[in-house]
DNA sequence: CGTTAATTTGAGACCATTCAATTTCGGTGG
DNA sequence: CCACCGAAATTGAATGGTCTCAAATTAACG
């Protein structure tokens, strides 16, 4: 709370980050949600995470000196602007905090490590599944409990963008996990009915998000 | 160098870390190649990264208290095993090594969000040229001059295992690569006729590596 | 309430898989 | 140096999961 911000409202779809950028600040995400993404040059798109309220957007930027990748808001969202110097002061004066931050690095990549193994190995319901297990696991931690419902304002076609699937057989994915009792999904919530089936589907272990307690 | 250390020699193979293991040693590669995965419930296995000589396979391990994935040796490998706590003795004292462990680990992770993109949405043709120019263009970093003409002991099951394929289509891409004149790849051995050209194919830009000098 | 975005549906094509058999290669012992 | 062996690479044919391309329907938004 003692670092210096900005706060910075974004609209939907809007560029907080550009590949190949010059990196000069960290973002912390305060309301809404946000996602990192690559370009390929024939004009297709990766999504490589998803992000909630409360975590950092591109930490990585206060080390390495270019952005590697482009972020973006996915709805309205309120982010806090912290000028990389000012970050790295703290954490170079500050040892529990920079425990805390670079922790925070390496679970983001063990996210990712996760997300190899998920494009890399899973059929595409398998791959859904996981991804909705572990985008619950953690909105659990930051809402209170909701009965098990979720704002989930992600578009199908930034689902399939994520899980390396079209649009078309996302969708027919989710209405297979429809079908199963696995999830309720429309409207821009999400609930699980059956988080055991779900988890079991999508082979998901939360051992990698290194949350325990 | 100061650093307190155990040289150890593992076979063909061998496992160095254990999915689900506490963490004790951080493991620096001196010799041989080792690779990461994860494996499925159901059998399959997803290759995260390849390492060659002079990186550390675990470096998150000095942090994150138990491991999220496997570490094997790929071929005969010498390592040297330094006790996490010496280490992180040693980046707590020094700041200039400090920021440099981290760095490793921040480009760890996007290597790791590139490879979410290759095997994603890229096509078999170009995951796989992408995977060789990643290594050629590591390789280039250890080796003196070699005329393109690397050692290079993955096999096609692990090709394909690290690139979400199976080892029979990556074996029919193999061939067409090499057909198209951009490769030599045999015995143990990988030589590339057409840099600029595998590039292309593998829409490789070498930015994600952070290696600009 | 109009307009655009998002979701859903259908049919056909294709890339990659599966399964099985064969060939080649690398290493080992005689 | 050759015979042998298991591992790795290669080939073929059939199957199948996912994609592509359109069009239709529904939901979201100002």
């Amino acid at each position: 709370m003692a670092l210096p911000f900005t706060r910075k409202v974004f609209g939907k779809d809007a560029y907080v980050v550009r590949e190949g950028q010059p990196t000069t600040d960290c973002t912390l995400l305060l309301k809404g949600f946000a996602y990192r993404q690559k370009l390929l040059r024939d004009g297709g798109r990766q999504i490589i995470s998803f992000h909630i309220p409360s975590e950092f957007v591109d930490l990585q930027n206060g080390l390495l000196g270019m952005a590697d990748h482009n972020v973006q808001s996915l709805n309205r969202c309120e982010m806090a602007i912290v000028p990389r110097s000012a970050l790295m002061e703290l954490v170079e004066a500050s040892p529990a905090i920079r425990l805390a931050v670079w922790i925070d690095t390496l679970i983001d990549a063990s996210i990712f490590r996760e997300w190899v193994v998920n494009v890399g190995r899973r059929d595409s319901r398998a791959r859904i599944a996981h991804l909705l297990c572990e985008m619950v696991f953690r909105l659990k931690r930051i809402h209170a409990d909701r009965e098990g419902l979720y704002d989930f304002p992600l578009t199908q076609e930034q689902l399939a963008d994520a899980t390396g699937l079209t649009a078309v057989h996302t969708n027919r994915t989710l209405q297979l996990l429809r079908r199963e009792g696995l999830i309720q999904l429309s409207s821009g919530m999400l609930r699980v009915l059956d988080w055991d089936g779900l988890c079991d589907v999508g082979d998901f272990d939360e051992l990698y998000l290194h949350q325990a307690i």
